[in-house]
DNA sequence: TCGCCATGCTTGAACTTTCAAATATCACCG
DNA sequence: CGGTGATATTTGAAAGTTCAAGCATGGCGA
């Protein structure tokens, strides 16, 4: 028994102001910053924001090398974007293609010497803006909850779902 | 007189594994986040997850209308972006341009009816994924908090820089 | 061991974004 | 007024991303 004229609608819910509020600040921060440090990096190093990160996780790897889902899983990209991505990395020197041993379906990806050079030739300046721009700015508790926060939402994002709905508007509302 | 053997690099500071953990937790939350949520948009309506912030910020304007420079600035785009976007949106009858009277400078980006629809067709699921994926999971202190950060962080970026590091590398640091 | 389906990745074409140059209007100075 | 420079936006081409197919390998039952 829904309270409507219309058929099943499920009356929607809306954001507090408040909420709203959180919400579209979180937006403007996940549009403004990749895009201030990807400025700096594009002059730098002519590397995308992903691309660096992408690096930069290569690196990581026990030997410098990851298998090409993986790898799109860690920078949160598509299989098909990274796959381009490494193709251009490839062109430039930066990485390089190896089919697993183990199981011919998986690539390999792995970060060259070059590769390896290049990102730690940018990374001091990157990880100076990071702290100049983000982590001084916020105190040490600011920094765990943040943290507490992504950790939350990406559980629930990327753990199981529950539900979703829809309906129809009424007024103007919008998120 | 910096310890380093090396000309003049200014010994880089790197970000302590709390802070990296952190930010990293930011990024991906970054990158994942807005992916979820545009492709129920997708399906639903068509959107990008940009697209329809734009149609939402048009809608709570005065007359449903406003600059293309302030638009794209709310919408965290860049001008030439947003005109493109602009473009396709009027092809599909969501809005139309208008040059402002006052100063023919200007261009006004005007939310047509179509568009209003349009929109409101798609908000009740859109706040609805919000709420379930974002809002939900969190507790009102932490939606306080990270308005506090969002606030803090832009301020920074947005507001009057202050410097910019840059140096060579010895380890493998990254960000 | 052959056939078939599932999985993992790649590819090409369509679409979007970025970058640099072009255009248009205005402001101001002679 | 007419020229000059600054501001606001548009445009076209190059670069990157997405989407839908395509290809290759491996797993598994007959």
């Amino acid at each position: 028994m829904s309270a409507s004229g219309e058929s099943d609608a499920p009356e929607p819910r809306w954001l507090t102001s408040d909420q709203l509020a959180a919400w579209r600040g979180f937006v403007k921060l996940a549009g403004t910053l990749p895009a201030v440090l990807e400025s700096q990096l594009q002059q730098d190093s002519k590397l995308s924001f992903i691309e660096y990160n992408v690096l930069a996780h290569l690196s990581e790897q026990p030997e410098r090398r990851i298998r090409m889902s993986e790898l799109a899983a860690l920078a949160s990209a598509e299989l098909s974007r990274m796959s381009h991505m490494v193709t251009r990395l490839e062109k430039r020197g930066f990485a390089r293609r190896e089919p697993d041993p183990r199981n011919g379906r998986y690539t390999q990806v792995i970060l060259t010497d070059a590769g390896y050079t290049h990102l730690a030739g940018t990374a001091p300046r990157h990880a100076a803006q990071v702290l100049d721009v983000f982590i001084d700015v916020l105190t040490p508790d600011e920094l765990r909850t943040l943290r507490r926060i992504s950790d939350k939402v990406l559980a629930r994002v990327e753990g199981g779902q529950r539900q979703a709905e829809g309906a129809q508007p009424a007024a103007v509302r919008t998120a």
